[in-house]
DNA sequence: ATGAAAGCGCTAACAA
DNA sequence: TTGTTAGCGCTTTCAT
């Protein structure tokens, strides 16, 4: 058992069969006799032969590997949905390559390495905010979009209901009886920012409250954007009763710079956010928040995917999923922790 | 350009050439005529032709993709460590195949796909913890471990001084005055935990403060297990005062524990972590912690395992990084935010 | 400087 | 049921 490997040539010498054989025995054939199998298994088990990925790849044209891109992997919303990604396709004996990409650039570049010199088999797009990034990807082969939809192709997407979850959000505010209730939001080139800044503006319209853009403060994600947005606030003196931050991040941001101000949280202040993230329940307060499933979503995408790829549904899908308010001391003295 | 891909071939034809010597112009071979290479380059456009990096590897052996296993994504500080390998690894055009294995089956099962099956050119282990893991990896194959070292095999490792790292946190807590400090562990059976607790223990001794194995609760480095490591103390009566967490999300555990009984921080109770987490700022009170560089970490964690597979440096090497002190008020009301 | 031939390790026809 | 013959798309000798 020198430097190099076994082939499927050496367990067929060993065997006595020729090299289809051992494919045959290998890819789980029936058209074996028993024994002539036994034979081979016995060989590869000498050998200690496994079959090369590579080159099985390269005779059946597909890789058996998809790809997820997403802007990091630090994010944990991001790492959560890759999670559930990976975890459906090693179920289907799939790869899944996770590489991310933070400029238009980089992401380019990485679906050129991926698609186009053909490395993997599919992809799956996190958070697409700008439409020119799937521009670039060549018609025909597979993807699929996760938070967010596709404007101008035909691409299936799985993401969160942004309005429904926004609107929700809300509306727990507006049944606590606040009226000045403050947003901030996500950057505004990204739909799911959009979405939920619709939500919230309808559930303010259908409960009679004025809708007030100087209440809307735009946001990176980060907690330092949720922390300056709730000091601006402070500094204009107009501080709200009520905040709905559109990410867990941006909130604990805004917990913070309430602390800092003296500001009491819930009595004076109440914050909502979106995510549910481990930590979330272990701030101070402990922050409500609307709780999505990530993994979910990254096994949902997964599924779609494959589906597409072994052509058992080519059909454009656009998949929503709700989240679920959990109602921490953030928002009410009676909340649970 | 029909459903398939121009090949090299298609290439060549159009080019009035050899397939070889499209080959030539594409690796960038010096042997080509200025002239012939125009041409080829203009087919390539024309036909719009990338190479196919699977026939590439097939012939060339070697597939340019490297995989890192962690525990899970998740993980703050892992994810951190795969970014930071990621880009060290694209900046040497490899590739970076991040999968997690949560169990040593999954873990085995994984390895078997990636190095048994020949998928990658390289492993990188993110905490290897139990000895039997690597058992499995078949020798000569180019591995770095990431947070631990390697006990029985001769595997280079990068790794946080973890002894340092607890001396200096005890250290910092020491410096204040306190002597009465309790320690909340990682799970036992990884290095790290033991040896973050015996610089805690040199510390300790050093200071001639008595070692005491009642103040060494085990946490599981999730936030609930520091929480009620805490709860804990308080329960048998016996609050020291002060905490070195050996991470940040049970540094938080303890603090929202604090927070639940009403004892306040620092005043009453200093705490310490390790980590600095982008959320360890924005907690009531901001955390202090010996900050590490995880990308950093990753980064030559990829480096080494580049130079093994390059046979440039073959030598088994352990490099330990350091960590910097972040104080804030966890600890001290004087510290930074 | 360029081309022809062989082969990487496998699978996919087809034949026997 | 098994073996034979061709490739998959590229790189690597070795000629020319």
């Amino acid at each position: 058992m020198p430097n190099s490997h076994p082939t499927l040539r050496d367990v067929a010498r060993l065997a006595g069969v020729s090299h289809q054989t051992v494919s045959r025995v290998i890819n789980g054939s029936e058209d074996v006799l028993p024994e002539t199998r036994a034979n081979v298994e016995a060989a590869i088990k000498q050998l200690g032969y496994r079959p090369n990925a590579i080159a099985r790849s390269m005779a059946r044209g597909q890789t058996h590997t998809l790809a997820c891109i997403s802007p990091n992997l630090t994010d944990y919303t991001f790492a959560s949905v890759i999670e559930g990604a990976e975890t459906e396709a090693r179920q289907h004996d799939y790869f899944l390559l996770s590489s991310s990409a933070t400029d238009p650039k980089a992401f380019h570049a990485l679906v050129d390495e991926l698609v186009g010199h053909r490395r993997v088999d599919g992809l799956i797009v996190i958070n697409p905010y700008s439409d020119d990034r799937f521009q670039h990807i060549p018609e025909k082969f597979p993807v699929v979009f996760v938070g967010a939809q596709s404007h101008e192709q035909k691409i299936s997407s799985v993401c969160l209901d942004d309005e429904k979850v926004a609107y929700e959000a809300t509306r727990h505010l507006i049944s606590l009886g606040h009226k000045d209730i403050a947003l901030v939001t996500g950057p505004m080139e990204e739909d799911c920012s959009l979405d939920r800044t619709e939500g919230y503006r309808r559930a303010l319209q259908e409960a009679g409250i004025p809708f007030d853009d100087s209440k809307i403060i735009e946001g990176d994600w980060s907690a330092t954007s949720g922390q300056d947005a709730l000091l601006s606030f402070v500094e204009q003196g107009r501080v709200p009763t009520a905040v709905f931050a559109q990410n867990d991040r941006m909130a604990m941001g805004v917990l913070r710079a309430a602390r800092d101000v003296n500001i009491k949280v819930p009595t004076q202040l109440a914050v909502i956010g979106v995510d549910d993230m481990p930590l979330s329940s272990y701030f101070d307060p402990p922050l409500t928040t609307m709780r999505q499933d990530m993994p979910r979503i990254g096994q949902e995408a997964t599924r779609m995917l494959l589906d597409i790829i072994q052509k058992k549904n080519t059909d454009q899908r656009e998949v929503k999923l709700s989240a679920q308010l959990v109602v921490r001391q953030s928002t009410s003295d009676k909340g649970g922790d």
